[in-house]
DNA sequence: GTCACCTTAGAAG
DNA sequence: CTTCTAAGGTGAC
């Protein structure tokens, strides 16, 4: 069954943190992409048109604005929008699975979840599915680390997997243990 | 078809 | 101990 590639975004709308502003899409179904904040300055103009945004997914961004903020605060979030995948394949989406599994101020390793999803030998592409993870902090892509106490790598820049870890009170590695 | 990627266990030197 | 290899899945070229 192939997902459904096409699936348009509904809109797009700012999150305003203690670190930046996080920039998160919606489909019809519910949360489908969040962004790390870019250098660039928020556009007003975009996320002022609250107003033209449907009330459900207005209400969604009301859950995941809050969940961002209590996890950058180092504070668990359990009320989470709908989060839409669907345009990740079969596996990814059973690696995200599995990564949401992953308890606040825990960690896991790319081999762990790879034989969680009974893929043993898969570790590398469970690291692909983590890159090609659409919505990092809500789906803590950040709590996957290497093996051996090594922090692993990031897309979205390695300061950020040890802003969020640190943030949940995980040591981060750094070379020495 | 080939290559690069958020990895890792195991064999060789 | 360090270095090299092979193996899974996916998207870019």
């Amino acid at each position: 069954m192939k997902a459904e590639r096409a699936e348009s975004i509904v809109c797009e709308l700012a999150i305003p943190t203690v670190v930046g502003t996080f920039v998160a899409r919606y489909s019809a179904k519910g949360l489908c992409e969040l962004n790390f904040p870019s250098r660039a300055k928020p556009e007003p103009g975009k996320a002022g048109r609250k107003a033209e945004v449907p009330a459900e997914v207005r209400r969604w961004h009301e859950q995941t604005s809050r969940a961002v903020q209590l996890l950058v605060g180092g504070k668990p979030a359990s009320d989470l929008p709908p989060l839409d995948v669907s345009r990740g394949t079969e596996f990814q989406q059973q690696v995200w699975e599995a990564m949401r599994k992953i308890g606040f101020g825990r960690t896991s390793t790319y081999g762990e979840l790879a034989k969680a999803i009974g893929r043993p030998k898969a570790v590398r592409a469970v690291g692909g599915a983590c890159g090609a993870n659409p919505i990092p902090v809500l789906i803590p892509c950040h709590r996957v680390v290497a093996g051996g106490g090594k922090l692993g790598g990031f897309s979205g820049g390695l300061d950020w997997k040890r802003r969020l870890l640190g943030a949940e009170g995980l040591l981060v590695p750094e070379g020495g243990e």
